[in-house]
DNA sequence: TCTTGATTGACAGTATACTGTCAATTCCGC
DNA sequence: GCGGAATTGACAGTATACTGTCAATCAAGA
C-alpha cells in the first residue's frame, strides 16, 4: 500500500528557525536604517566605523574577523565609508600590501552623534517583550552565536584586532 | 568642564541585539546550504518552493506576501527556478498581468527529497543549545517576528494566499 | 462610459553576503 | 638568501534585500 502522502504545509518554513533568523534580520535592518536614516548609515557600515574607531590602523583583513565580516564584501563596505569621508585609507610603510584604516574627525563626528539613534533603534527591536523576556532571548541568542563561530565563512576573532598593536604605526 | 568621553568600545556592537541577527542569520544560511548543496537551492529558494507547492496557482505579488519577501528580489528568485525548472510561469485567463506560479514534476520530486537536509540544517543550527532552551528561543523568537511583523517593508501576510483560490482556474 | 486610482510584473539602482581567482608582497624553512 | 607557502587587497560572479519608477492592466465611482 502506498504510504502517506508527504502533506506538506506553510509550517515547513514558518516553525523552523532558518525562517525566523531571517525574518528577525529583515526586521531589525528595517528598524535600524529607520531610525538612522538622518545619519545615511547601514548596521554594517555602523560595525565598521566602531570597529575602526576601537582600533585605529586597523588593515581590511584584521577588520573583516573583528565584526565578523567577509573580505570581499568588505572591500566595498569600506570604499563607501571612504567616499563619505567618514574613514582614511593609509598604505602601511612597513607592509606594502596593506592599507591601515583611520577614522576621520567627520567620522568621529558622526559615530559621536548617531549613537542615541543606534540605541532607540536596538531597543525598539525588542519592545514588543517584556523585560525577562529580552533578556533571556539575547542570552540565549548569544551563546547560540558563539558555540556556532566556527560555522560560518568568517568567524569571529576579536583578539585578531589585538595584533596590529605595536607593529604598525 | 568637559563631560567623559563616550569610550566606544566593541560592546556597542557585540551585545546589540542587531548584531547577533545579523551573525546568526550568516550562520542559518551557512549551514543550510551546506547541508543542502547537492540539491543546489537557498533558504529562499526552499521557502519559495514550499509556498507554491501549498498554493498551486499562486501569482508573484501573494507569494511574496506568503513568504514575507520583496517583491523585488522574488521576480530573480522566480526566474532562476524556473530556469532550473522546477516551478512554471503560466498568464492568467482572466488577469493579464498576472503569471501563475505552478511547481513542476522535478520541483515537486526535489522539494520531497530535499526535506531530510532541510530538518538536518534546521537541527545544526539550534544544536549547540539544550532541548530547553532551544524550545525557549523558538519561542521567544516566533513571539517577537510576529509581534514585529508590520515593520517590514513586506509584513507576512499568510492568509493573502487563499484569496486566489476560486478565483483562477 | 470614462476617468481616477490601485495592482501587477518588470526594471534600475544601491547594499549586503558569499565563492572563487589573481598578482603583489611577505614570511618561513632550509 | 632563496624558493615555496601564506597573506593581502582587488576583482568577477552569483544571490539576497531594499528603494524607487514605469507601463500595462484592472477596478470602482461619477
Amino acid at each position: 500500500m502506498p504510504s502517506r502522502p508527504p502533506d506538506i504545509t506553510m509550517d515547513a518554513v514558518y516553525t523552523k528557525p532558518g525562517y525566523l533568523f531571517r525574518r528577525m534580520q529583515q526586521i531589525a535592518v528595517s528598524i535600524f536604517v529607520e531610525e538612522c536614516r538622518e545619519f545615511d548609515l547601514t548596521p554594517v557600515q555602523y560595525a565598521a566605523l566602531v570597529a575602526i574607531q576601537t582600533h585605529p590602523g586597523i588593515d581590511a583583513t584584521r577588520l573583516s574577523a573583528v565584526i565578523a565580516f567577509d573580505r570581499s564584501t568588505l572591500g566595498s563596505v569600506i570604499e563607501r565609508l571612504e567616499s563619505k569621508g567618514h574613514i582614511e585609507r593609509r598604505p602601511s610603510a612597513e607592509d606594502k600590501r596593506v592599507k591601515l584604516l583611520y577614522l576621520t574627525r567627520t567620522g568621529g563626528a558622526l559615530l559621536r552623534a548617531i549613537m542615541p539613534a543606534v540605541d532607540r533603534a536596538q531597543a525598539r527591536m525588542l519592545a514588543p517583550l517584556k523585560a525577562a523576556d529580552r533578556k533571556m532571548l539575547m542570552a540565549l541568542l548569544a551563546q547560540l552565536v558563539d558555540l556556532n563561530n566556527e560555522v560560518s565563512r568568517v568567524p569571529l576573532r576579536a583578539e585578531d584586532a589585538l595584533e596590529h598593536l605595536g607593529k604598525t604605526g
